[in-house]
DNA sequence: GAGTTTGAAACT
DNA sequence: CAGTTTCAAACTC
C-alpha cells in the first residue's frame, strides 16, 4: 500500500532533489540535451577509461574532476562554460586544476586576457595556460603518449577539433535551449575583450587564423610543446570524447580533421576560408561576416555540418573560436594575438593568412621538428642536432614550459600516472597513440608522416646520410623498448619520433620518467654511456671517404672500438662511424681506420690522456670525455691541418652562438696536439670548431678564427663546458650539421652531448624527489637553455 | 625487403 | 673482469 505512495513520493523527492531548477532547465532544453548530458557523462567515462592521461589529470585535480563531472552530468556545458568563463574573465586566473571544460573556457579567458595584453610573447601564453589552461601541455602529453611525435600533433589537432566540436555541440544545445544568456556569457567574454565589435567576426577570423596557427602549431611546436609539458592529456581526452560525441551527433568524420592537420592543412583551410567561407557566410550573415564562413569551413572540414542550423553554427563558431584561441594562444601567443587585433580591426581572412605564415613557417613542413624538439627535451644533444629553426622553437617552447614550475610538477605527476595508464592497454586511444608513436604513426601519421618519409629504414638512412638525419637517427628497436643504448635515439638522448620504426617504444615524452630513470641506471653503470663516443669535428668525408683531406678524424673514439672483422673500415666501427681515428683505447684488430690507425694514436693518446685528465679535472667530469676526445684530436691534428675544413665559418659560428649552445662544448678539440693538451682536453668541443676554423684560417680564410678558437680553448671554455648542458655538444653539432659532409658526427655528438650531464646533475642535485623536475629540467634545459 | 654480418650493449 | 648473450645497426643479396 504505502509502497506505491512511497515510490511516488520518492520519485518526486528525487526529482526535486536532483534539480528542481536544473531539472526544469533541462526540460526547457530540447530533448537533445539529455542526450548531450548523457553523452557528456558517457563520453567522460569512456574517455576516462580510454584516455589515461586525461584520467590522470583528472585525478590529479580531484576538485576539477568532481566539478566537471557534476557539472557535465547535470547541466550542459553551456552552463558550465558560462559560469566558468564569466568567472575567468573576472578573475582571469583559475587554478590549473580546472576541469577540462573549465580549462577550455579558461583558455578562452586567457585568450581574452592575452588580447588585452596585446603582447604576443610566448611566455605569456605559457603562463596563461598554467593558470587557467593547462590545455596545451596536456595534449602534448597525450601526444607524447603516442610514440610518434607526429601523431601527437595529430592528436593535438584532433583534440582541438574535437573540442571545437564539443563546443559546437554545447553551443548547439544551448542554442536549442535558447539559453541566449549563456551564450552571451560565453561570447560576452570574447566580445568584451574584442571590443564587442562583431564578436563573430573576431571569432571567425581568430578562429581561422588560430586554426591555421593551430594546425601549424599542432603539427609542429604546439604539439611538441604539449607533449613536453604533458598537461594536455585531459584536454585531449575531453576533446576526443567531445569529438566522439559530436561525431555521433553530427555524424561528421574526424577524418577531415586528420587529413588536414598536416602541414598542408593550413593552406587548405585558408583556401577554404577564402572560397567556401564567403558563400556560407552570405547565408549565415548577409553582411560580410566572412569570418564566420571560415569557421564554417572549418566546421565543414571537421564535421561536414549540414545538420546544424546556421544560427547554431554561428554560435558554434564562436565557441570554436574560443577553443581555437586557446590552442592558438598556446601555440603561438603572438601570432594569435596579432591576428585578433587585426581581426578586430577589420580583418579578412586574408589578413589572417598573411600573418599565419609566420607561424606556418615554423610549422609547416616540419612536422619532424616537433619531434626533434621533444627529443631535445631530453637532451641537449638533441638540440645540438636540431637545426637552428628547431632551436628557436625550442627556446620558445622552453620558455613556455618554464613558466610555472608547479604546473610542471603537476604535469609530471600526471605524466607519470598517465604513463602508467598509458602502458595499460586498456584504452583504444592509448593503443592508437602507441601505434602511432612506435610504428611511425601509421595511423595518424599518415597525414603528417605522409609528407615525410615513412619507412623507418629510409629515414634512418637519410639521417645517417646526414641530410636531415644528422639531427636524429631513427631507431627500429623491437625488444629494447628504446630504453637501451642499443637504441640510437635513446643513446642520443632524443625521444623517438615518427621516423622511428620502433616497437613498444618507451622512449617518449610520456614515459619521460622511465626514460630518465633508465638513463640514470645506465649512467650509473657506465658514466660515459651517454657521453659522446667520438668527438667529432668534421665529418667530412668520413662515410664518403671521398676526401681524405676532409677526414675529420679529429676526434677519437673514447672507449675505443673492438673491431675484429671490419678492420675499422666500416660503420660497424664506432670510430670509423664517428669519422675519427682509432686510439689507444681501441682494442681493434687489424685496424685500418682511414681516419687514423690505432697504433699511431696510442702514443699521442697516452700524452693526451694525461693532459686530458688534468683538464678534465679542471673542467669537470663531463669534460673528461671531451678531453679524451681532444686528445684524440690532437692526434688527428695532422689531418686537420692538412685538410681544410669545408664547413662555412659563418654557419659554424652562428651555430655556436645559438643561445643554447652558448657554452656548449665544442665537440672537437682543436687543440693541436702539440699544444696544450690540457687546454685542448678541456675544450675539446671548441677545439673542434677551432680546428676547423684553424684549418680555414690556415687556408687563409680567417686569421681571427684561430684566435677565437684559442680563446675558446682557453680555460673559459672549460668553465662553459662545465655548464650542465654540456653545450659543447650542441655547438659542434651545429657546425657539423651545417657541414653536409659530416654524417657520423651527428650521432656521436648527440651521445657526447652532456645533456646527460644535465640529467646527472639534476639527479645528483635533485635526488629522487626531483626526478620529475629533473626530467623536466633536463628537457626544459634544452628548451630552456635559451631562456 | 629479407637475411646476414658485425660489434656494441647488456647480462651473468 | 671476463665470457656469453642479446640487440640493433650495418651490410649484402
Amino acid at each position: 500500500m504505502d509502497t506505491p505512495d512511497r515510490a511516488a513520493a520518492a520519485a518526486a523527492a528525487s526529482a526535486r532533489a536532483e534539480d528542481s531548477p536544473l531539472f526544469s532547465f533541462i526540460d526547457s532544453l530540447s530533448p537533445i540535451e539529455p542526450l548531450k548530458s548523457a553523452y557528456s557523462a558517457g563520453s567522460i567515462q569512456a574517455y576516462q577509461s580510454l584516455n589515461i592521461t586525461s584520467i590522470s589529470s583528472i585525478f590529479t585535480s580531484p576538485h576539477d574532476n568532481a566539478q566537471k563531472e557534476s557539472k557535465l552530468s547535470k547541466s550542459s556545458f553551456a552552463e558550465f562554460s558560462e559560469s566558468e568563463v564569466c568567472a575567468n574573465e573576472n578573475k582571469k586566473n583559475k587554478p590549473s586544476k580546472s576541469s577540462n571544460a573549465v580549462r577550455l573556457f579558461a583558455c578562452t579567458s586567457a585568450l581574452t586576457q592575452a588580447t588585452h595584453k596585446v603582447t604576443s610573447s610566448v611566455s605569456e601564453g605559457t603562463v596563461a595556460p598554467t593558470e587557467g589552461s593547462n590545455d596545451l601541455p596536456q595534449p602534448g602529453q597525450f601526444d607524447t603518449g603516442s610514440p610518434d611525435h607526429n601523431t601527437t600533433p595529430c592528436h593535438g589537432v584532433r583534440s582541438d577539433l574535437k573540442q571545437g566540436k564539443c563546443r559546437k555541440l554545447q553551443a548547439f544545445q544551448t542554442a536549442k535551449t535558447n539559453t541566449s544568456e549563456k551564450r552571451k556569457c560565453l561570447f560576452s567574454t570574447e566580445v568584451q575583450l574584442l571590443d564587442g565589435c562583431q564578436p563573430e567576426k573576431l571569432n571567425d577570423e581568430i578562429l581561422g587564423c588560430e586554426w591555421d596557427d593551430l594546425i601549424s602549431a599542432t603539427s609542429g611546436e604546439l604539439i611538441a610543446y604539449d607533449e613536453d609539458h604533458k598537461g594536455v592529456q585531459l584536454a585531449v581526452s575531453n576533446a576526443e570524447s567531445c569529438g566522439f560525441l559530436l561525431s555521433k551527433l553530427t555524424g561528421d568524420g574526424d577524418i577531415s580533421d586528420r587529413t588536414h592537420p598536416s602541414s598542408s592543412t593550413q593552406t587548405y583551410y585558408r583556401e577554404l576560408l577564402m572560397e567556401e567561407d564567403q558563400p556560407e557566410n552570405a547565408q549565415l550573415i548577409p553582411d560580410g561576416e566572412k569570418i564566420i564562413s571560415s569557421e564554417e569551413i572549418q566546421d565543414n572540414l571537421y564535421e561536414a555540418n549540414g545538420s546544424i542550423p546556421t544560427g547554431y553554427k554561428v554560435e558554434i563558431q564562436q565557441q570554436r573560436g574560443m577553443r581555437r584561441r586557446c590552442l592558438v594562444f598556446e601555440a603561438t601567443g603572438s601570432s594569435n594575438r596579432i591576428v585578433q587585433k587585426e581581426s578586430v580591426m577589420d580583418l579578412s581572412v586574408s589578413t589572417c593568412k598573411g600573418k599565419n605564415p609566420v607561424q606556418n613557417h615554423s610549422n609547416p613542413g616540419k612536422t619532424p621538428s616537433p619531434r626533434v624538439l621533444r627529443g631535445i627535451g631530453l637532451h641537449l644533444n638533441a638540440l645540438a642536432l636540431t637545426p637552428k629553426d628547431k632551436m628557436v622553437r625550442q627556446d620558445s617552447i622552453a620558455s613556455s614550459l618554464v613558466p610555472s614550475s608547479a604546473t610542471q610538477q603537476e604535469l609530471h605527476g600526471k605524466l607519470l600516472s598517465a604513463g602508467e595508464n598509458f602502458v595499460h592497454p586498456g584504452s583504444e586511444l592509448l593503443e592508437l597513440q602507441m601505434d602511432d608513436d612506435c610504428s611511425a604513426g601509421v595511423f595518424l601519421g599518415n597525414d603528417h608522416n605522409s609528407s615525410q618519409s615513412n619507412s623507418p629504414q629510409k629515414k634512418r638512412r637519410k639521417a645517417d646520410n646526414g641530410d636531415d638525419g644528422e639531427a636524429c637517427k631513427r631507431c627500429s628497436c623491437k625488444k629494447s623498448k628504446c630504453l637501451k643504448l642499443y637504441c640510437e635515439c635513446f643513446a642520443a638522448g632524443v625521444y623517438c619520433s615518427e621516423p622511428c620504426s620502433c616497437q613498444g617504444c618507451l622512449n617518449k615524452p610520456i614515459h619521460e620518467e622511465i626514460v630518465l630513470s633508465t638513463r640514470k641506471q645506465i649512467e650509473f653503470r657506465n658514466p660515459l654511456a651517454f657521453a659522446p663516443k667520438v668527438i667529432r669535428m668534421s665529418d667530412a668525408g668520413q662515410d664518403t671517404g671521398e676526401d681524405p683531406n676532409n677526414t675529420p678524424a679529429s676526434a677519437r673514439h673514447k672507449r675505443g672500438c673492438n673491431c675484429k672483422k671490419s678492420s675499422c673500415l666500416k660503420k660497424y666501427c664506432e670510430c670509423y662511424q664517428g669519422g675519427v681515428g682509432c686510439s689507444s683505447n681501441c682494442r681493434c684488430e687489424g685496424c685500418k681506420n682511414t681516419f687514423g690507425k690505432r697504433d699511431a694514436a696510442v702514443s699521442t693518446e697516452a700524452e693526451e690522456m694525461k693532459q686530458g685528465g688534468e683538464e678534465a679535472e679542471n673542467c669537470g667530469k663531463e669534460e673528461e670525455n671531451d678531453l679524451q676526445k681532444a686528445n684524440v684530436q690532437s692526434e688527428d691534428h695532422p689531418f686537420l691541418e692538412l685538410v681544410p675544413i669545408t664547413p662555412p665559418f659563418d654557419v659554424s659560428s652562428s651555430l655556436l652562438k645559438p643561445p643554447n649552445f652558448s657554452s656548449a662544448k665544442p665537440p672537437r678539440p682543436t687543440k693541436a696536439r702539440t699544444g696544450n693538451s690540457s687546454r685542448s682536453s678541456s675544450k675539446a668541443p671548441q677545439a673542434v670548431h677551432s680546428r676547423k676554423f684553424s684549418k680555414i684560417a690556415d687556408t687563409g680564410l680567417n686569421e681571427e678564427m684561430p684566435d677565437i678558437l684559442r680563446d675558446d680553448a682557453s680555460p673559459g671554455n672549460c668553465v662553459k663546458t662545465s655548464s650542465p648542458n654540456g653545450k659543447r655538444v650542441s655547438p659542434p653539432h651545429n657546425a657539423l650539421s651545417v657541414s653536409p659532409s659530416r654524417k657520423g658526427g651527428r650521432k656521436l655528438i648527440l651521445k657526447s652531448i652532456p645533456s646527460f650531464p644535465s640529467l646527472i646533475g639534476d639527479t645528483s642535485s635533485g635526488s629522487a624527489t626531483n626526478n620529475s623536475e629533473s626530467t623536466f629540467n633536463t628537457t626544459s634545459p634544452l628548451a630552456l637553455g635559451p631562456s
